[in-house]
This record gives C-alpha cells, structure tokens and sequence, in this order.
RNA sequence: GCGGCUGUGGCGAAGUGGUUAACGCACCGGAUUGUGACUCCGGCAUGCGAGGGUUCAAAUCCCUUCAGUCGCCCCA
C-alpha cells in the first residue's frame, strides 16, 4: 500500500475547518483591504538564501532543494516572505498608486523537519505583507490584523508578545552589548550558544537551554540600546495597539530566527496548551531592508505569518462551532421508475438550491433510512410505486417529526418555505435564495 | 540531525511463545418485501505496520525498516 511522505497528511473530514478559516481569512482581508497575491511553491534557490538568510536553520537544514531537468537549482518555499517579495519586485508593485501596497497569501510552505504536534514538512502558512509606510501604526495595524483573525475565529487564549531590535545601527549597538556581556561566561554557555555568539549573537536569547542560567537574566535588553528614531517609531507601535485596545507583553527575548527582521518583531502564542512546544501561532516584524536587499528600490515592509494547520488545533481546542457536512432532502426511492422519478424531482429541487441526496444502491427502505440520517438530511421524499402514480410524494421533515402528502409540483414551494421560515435565507445552513 | 513512547478490522481495544486472534462501537443482512433510530438473530481480520530471522510452534522473542506520536534543535 502506498502511504504518504512522512510529515504531509490528507485533509479529509477536517476539510471543514480548513474551510471555516480560509473564509475568515477572506473577510478579515476585506475588512483590512489587504488583496491576495499568489506566487510559486518553488523558487530559485538563491532567493530563499539570500532571503531568509543562509545562516538560519531554515535555510542551513530545513529547505526541499532540488535539480530540475534543466539543472537549476530549485527550493520548495519554506516561507512566504521571500517568494512575495520578489514578485512585488519582479512585477514592480512598488509603482503601484495605492500606498501602501498590502498583501495576503496562503498556501503550502516547505520544511524538512522531524513532524510532532503543530508541525508538519508540508504545512499551510498564511501571511501578510504591507509594502512601502515605515509607520509604527501600520506594524501595529499588522498586528492588529492577526488579532482580528483570531477573534473572528472565537479564540480567546492568547498573547502578543512584542520586542524591537531596532534598525542596523541599533542592532549593531546590541549585538556588541551582547558580546561584551557574553564573553566572560561563554564557557557556561552551551555548544550552540558559544556558535551563535559568532555567527549571531541575538539568537543566543533564543536558547532554552541557558534561559535560567544568571548571566543570561542579565543580558542587555535590546530596548536599551534602541537609536532615538527606533525608540521613537516602537513607542509609536505601543501607543496604536493601546489604542485599538489590544493587550501585549514586552518579551525582551523575542529575537526571530529569521535574518531579515528590523525594528518590530512580534508572536501571538497560543496559552491554551493544546499546541505543545509549538504555541507559536503568528509570528512577524518590520523587514525594513530585504526588499533593497533582494534587488528592488529601498522600500519599508512589514508582516507576519501563520501556520494554519497550529490554527486549527487551536480551534478544535476552542469552542468554534464547526458545521456538520449535510443535505436538505434525501430521495428514498422504491422500485426502478421511482429511482427516475427521483432524479427528475432532484434535478428540479437542486435547480432552485435545494440539495438532495439519493440512493445509488437499490437498498431496502430501512437501510435508505439509516443513509437520510447519516447524510444529516432535514427531510426525506419517499417516492414509490404509488406516488409515482400518482405524482406526488411523501415527504418527512425530520426536524419538526412530521409527515404530509404533496403533490410533486408543490413540493419545491413547501420545501423552501420550511427552510427558510419567514425569513429569505435558510435556517439550516449558508443557503442563500436566488444562490 | 538526536532521544522517549507507540503500531492488532472502519474506530476503540484484549491478547507477552501453544488449537479457530476476545470484546465494544460502527457497518451490513434478516426477523419486519412502504416508514429507520429499541430489541433479537446472523455477518464482518487467511491475519496482528512491512521485510527477514529464531522455534515443532510467533501478534507475542531477535534484527532491519516504515509510519505515527511526544520532546530537543528551530519555527508557522
């Protein structure tokens, strides 16, 4: 039997939630006016390189790198941020007259990881990118975008945690703050740490392993050694979340494993335990150089990400109430001219947007009866010989238990006004008249 | 890349070397050839993730491998 590659799965009965947030996604876009962008799910290698930055994991060990036929080399995206943002340079959206430029996708992203909960080597990511404003009240707009998103999905069990690195020359102040504070404990900091205090000094607050350890609670903040201009615009991104009234909480080791970050950086963990290790829900930041650095005109961004499949467990853990797949009318047929009949009642019902379902199999009526109920239909049509006669059919509404005879061109009337009661759209689901 | 745990029907689950692999749920058929959800009767794994080995005998012991799961690293 064939089986899946390890750490992909097949949406199947979950394709409801998949559904729930994907519509969410769309409404909240709207709202924000934020329009989809679609790229590739593979790109050059290079761009992932020079994009996410060779020294992260993602790109040292994580990405799907291949040789096509033509012996370029390809990379499976195993972000979003990258692939957007060459398109926004290729196609020269900077030139666009609407200021900023702000972007959503979703799709699959890529990583060769060992799978456990909440993470996946194919995984669904969704994001957004606004191009163009360096304004602390456009990042905390972003932020404000992912919280929306949540509530809009009834999940209450979260935090924004927020942090500033500040741009290069802040960075550059903190990374030396960081080294001189380092130094005289590097050999009781561990392996990975002593490596990082090289390559990249920030990452080191990252390490869980050292967290308890004295000089490590000491460390410098990055806050502290913001220039007046940083300090400025994250004071900005303060006061607009104060004022849409969204709660965070100044985490001072929260530096992104990602190269490209400035400025604001921000998580929206998950407090409900239900995600394990990985209560990362959204994470994102201000990128204010990665567009210049990836060949387009100086530019100001800022985004975020979130991983879809962590956001439905999320859900599941909640209370979002997930409908249940069903059907209005089910056809219990009895007898070959009845199983026509039937099909010419359904074709008539479904042209006016009434679902139906019916049996395949010529099963016996009980059996037809047990599949009304397991496709959860409001009412079951009985057609037989009889009616079949006499042009009418006997239909059963499950929801009030009741039972009349009606005559078949009466029956999409008396179907639709149960329904839809007196209101125009169906009480039982999405079904809006005249869709 | 490293470590722990797990793998028996559609689902849950017993079985730790000895006949025919319990049981429950679900499903199917019948009792009841036009009214299901209760009840009763019957059916439903030639096989225990896969491959190999030990043994008179393997779901059970050994090896390899695959997958799931949880954690580390890191991230969504």
């Amino acid at each position: 039997m064939y089986q899946k590659m390890k750490g992909t799965y097949d949406i199947t009965t979950e394709i409801q939630y998949f559904h729930a947030v994907e519509k969410a996604i769309q409404s909240v876009s709207r709202l924000f006016n934020y329009q989809e962008i679609r790229t590739p799910h593979f790109e050059a290698s290079e761009l992932f390189h020079r994009g996410v930055g060779e020294d992260t994991d993602i790109v040292g060990k994580e990405t799907y790198d291949f040789k096509d036929r033509g012996g370029r080399s390809l990379t499976l995206r195993p972000e979003g941020t990258a692939g957007v943002v060459r398109a926004y340079i290729e196609n020269k959206l900077y030139a666009e007259k609407r200021v900023p430029q702000k972007y959503y996708y979703y799709g699959s992203s890529f990583r060769y990881e060992r799978p456990q909960k909440g993470r996946f080597r194919e995984f669904r990511q969704f994001g957004v990118e606004a191009f163009g404003a360096k304004s602390g009240e456009l990042d905390a707009e972003v932020i404000a975008y992912a919280v929306t998103l949540f509530r809009a999905l009834k999940l209450k069990n979260f935090i924004v945690h927020l942090n500033s690195l500040g741009g290069k020359d802040s960075m550059s102040r903190y990374r030396k703050a960081l080294k001189e504070h380092f130094k005289p404990h590097l050999d009781k900091l561990c392996e990975d740490c002593n490596r990082r205090y090289e390559t990249n000094p920030l990452r080191i607050l990252d390490c869980k392993i050292d967290a308890d350890t004295k000089p490590f609670k000491k460390a410098p903040k990055s806050i502290d050694h913001l220039t007046d201009e940083d300090r400025k615009h994250f004071d900005t991104v303060k006061a607009a979340l104060t004022a849409m009234g969204i709660d965070y909480k100044i985490d001072h080791s929260l530096v992104r494993g990602l190269d490209y970050y400035t400025d604001t950086v921000f998580e929206i963990k998950d407090t409900s335990a239900a995600l394990g290790a990985q209560d990362v829900l959204c994470g994102g930041g201000r990128y204010d150089h990665l567009v210049e650095s990836l060949g387009g005109p100086s530019t100001p961004a800022v985004g975020f990400g979130i991983g879809i499949e962590r956001l439905i467990i999320a859900l599941q853990a909640g209370d979002f109430p997930v409908p249940e797949p069903s059907v209005h009318v089910y056809l219990l047929t009895l007898g070959e001219e009845a199983r026509i009949e039937a099909l010419k009642i359904a074709n008539m019902l479904r042209l006016g947007g009434i679902s139906c379902e019916t049996d395949f199999l010529n099963r016996s009526m009980k059996a037809q009866f047990k599949q009304s109920t397991h496709h959860n239909a409001r009412f079951v049509a009985i057609i037989g010989e009889e009616e079949v006669q006499n042009q009418t059919v006997n239909l059963k509404d499950q929801k009030e238990r009741s039972e009349e005879t009606l005559a078949v061109q009466d029956l999409y009337n008396a179907i639709y006004e149960k329904l839809t009661g007196k209101q125009d759209d169906c009480n039982d689901c999405e079904h809006k008249k005249g869709e």
